[in-house]
DNA sequence: TACAGTCAAGATAGCGCTATCTTGACTCTC
DNA sequence: GAGAGTCAAGATAGCGCTATCTTGACTGTA
């Protein structure tokens, strides 16, 4: 029988031939290509261009397994179905990505059950770290993030508690800012337009209710909240469901652009003058909002800088660092246009 | 000083700890988790009891490294920016992670050189399949590709030999089909407006020229091509210049959906009546081109359709079926609208 | 009864790395 | 110049699995 070159393995260079090529140990060539301060620059420069010379590439299973940890970060988010979270994944991979780290998206579909498995999955390749989104989730989730210790940043919400990191803005506010932006163009009957309700949705819409209240209007408003997913569509059909029901309505806070662009299309297709008898207001400024018929005034939400910001303290978390900020508010900014 | 129960490792149950408890050696508690077939049903059953018992999980990098092949599937998409792609990552998701597959999302950006650094970063993790999107592609990573021998499934387009594994449909006859139905609505003057240069952006216009040229039409014809990315102000530029240089022009082919809807809003906005002027016609059919004002004609593609049956055509050959069919046309369809 | 053939189960030996302990050369101090 | 302290480098021993070879009980045949 024909003696194979490797029975088992990938046939690809390991750490071993580098570390001979090198004329240093296997341990530190290892050490030298971590960048382990304690190894002499000297050998350090040398393993690296033995490194180069093979064309080697570190093995993560044999790293994960020997040093039980991963070089992975796991992203759990709600949806990917919509342009809000694409954008915070893209700067997450733009910090991480280029010092080493792989990343892990799990999408739970605004389902904490479907989330719980996930992290259950997720923990069993022993990532170095997560970032999650928002803190609305099942006791067995929590339990099993806690018991573990991965380092972890939660996104898009800001903790009350100073025991979590957390890197968002507050929803709350932003629903208020709309409110009182609303009634400063001298809108009265207000409404708060919601789908696919989940706790972010939600608080937008207390902070609303709460400006609302301040003002002594809120007896007058409207709330009108399906657990549907959201879509451009819905946002058709709740826009005309509203309007038969409460056709004095003159001021609408949707929840999120989408349900807004689905207004705009049927109030333009049913003759209401937006902003003339109706102001819209939507949230995330999506890239199209700026450019519908009118255009859509619209809460911006820092989406790519939660990214980044979440992905920088995750850093310094994993890096050890006990100094890092426990929470980091980014704001928001209401962009006024056109629609109100 | 105290004697940790594990100085290293995860604390977590092994296999080793299963096979004690179920009464059976290592490698036949790994072989009955793995459903290998030679092993006793009685054995299997102890086995996963003993399994479950002790809530135990595979470690995935000791998996990986002892069999040189992981449970992991990558997909490569040139964009996640807009939902083409997600349609087709949650369909792809959908069918591979029930059967224990973990999905690898690598976004090139609509670069070839990002993607051949994705393919050599991913290689590395050992996946025991591909799905990529075309066939356009460095040749340094075709080399990759061909050297590891890893199952691939090319998606979007369908491949034009036969030593290839592609799902997809006709890029070129979606626009011929998108030609002939602007030339049967009576429109002469056209034109194709694309952005994004992919080889499938121009493998549609192609097509469309094709079916302009057999209609005699094409002397007359327009293209405006912008590397730029897609985006619905880009689609509002391009239609104001085109307008500007063309006003005779009569019907547009719009590479994808994001194009069209920037140039319904401007349309809208300078008054140019669609479709009485200007027939309008996009693609990929977005779920809000069924709600634009006007209603958007576009070809409807099968994202989803794509995504499900690549992943089911991956199974098979990471199955090691040589039966499985080598090319898959899911075909695509024109939905007529207000817009033309 | 003896023999080859079959097959489930086990023993053994890694996969390619890194944690941990040890070594040995070198400093510094009194 | 002996002892303690420092520090880079190496030896050793796994991490938790699976590939591969081996074993031994069992079958069927002549």
């Amino acid at each position: 029988m024909i003696r194979r070159e490797a029975s088992r393995g990938t046939g690809r260079p390991t750490l071993a031939e580098v570390a001979k090529l090198a004329g240093v140990s296997q341990i530190t060539a290892s050490r030298a290509l971590r960048n382990v301060p304690t190894v002499d620059p000297e050998n350090v420069a040398k393993v690296k261009d033995a490194a180069k010379a093979l064309g080697y590439v570190p093995n993560p299973a044999a790293r994960t397994l020997a040093s039980a940890r991963s070089q992975s970060v796991v992203v759990l988010v709600p949806a990917l179905a919509n342009q809000l979270f694409i954008e915070t994944l893209e700067a997450i991979h733009a910090v991480l990505h280029p010092r080493g780290f792989e990343i892990l998206i799990g999408n739970f579909h605004y389902s904490k059950e479907e989330e719980e498995e996930l992290i259950r999955n997720y923990l069993s390749f022993q990532p170095c770290g997560m970032l999650l989104t928002g803190f609305d989730r099942t006791e067995a989730s929590l339990r099993l993030l806690e018991a573990t210790g991965v380092p972890r940043v939660h996104m898009m919400e800001l903790s009350r508690t100073e025991d979590v990191h957390s890197v968002g803005f507050s929803q709350e506010d932003a629903g208020a800012v709309v409110a009182r932006h609303l009634l400063s163009k001298g809108r009265r009957r207000l409404a708060y337009v919601a789908a696919q309700l989940d706790a972010r949705v939600v608080q937008r819409g207390e902070g609303f209710k709460r400006a609302l209240a301040e003002a002594g209007v809120l007896d007058r408003a409207v709330e009108i909240k399906v657990a549907d997913p959201s879509s451009v569509e819905l946002g058709g059909e709740l826009f005309q469901a509203l309007l038969n029901d409460h056709p004095d309505i003159d001021g609408i806070f949707f929840c999120n652009d989408d349900l807004a662009h689905g207004a705009l299309f049927e109030a333009q297709r049913r003759g209401v003058p937006v902003p003339e008898r109706i102001t819209f207001v939507g949230f995330n400024d999506l890239p199209m909002s700026a450019h519908t018929v009118p255009r859509l005034t619209s809460i911006r939400t820092p989406r790519a800088e939660v990214g980044e910001h979440a992905a920088r303290l995750l850093l310094q978390l994993i890096g050890g660092s006990e100094t890092a900020r426990k929470s980091i508010d980014l704001g928001f900014e209401l962009m006024v246009r056109e629609s109100g």
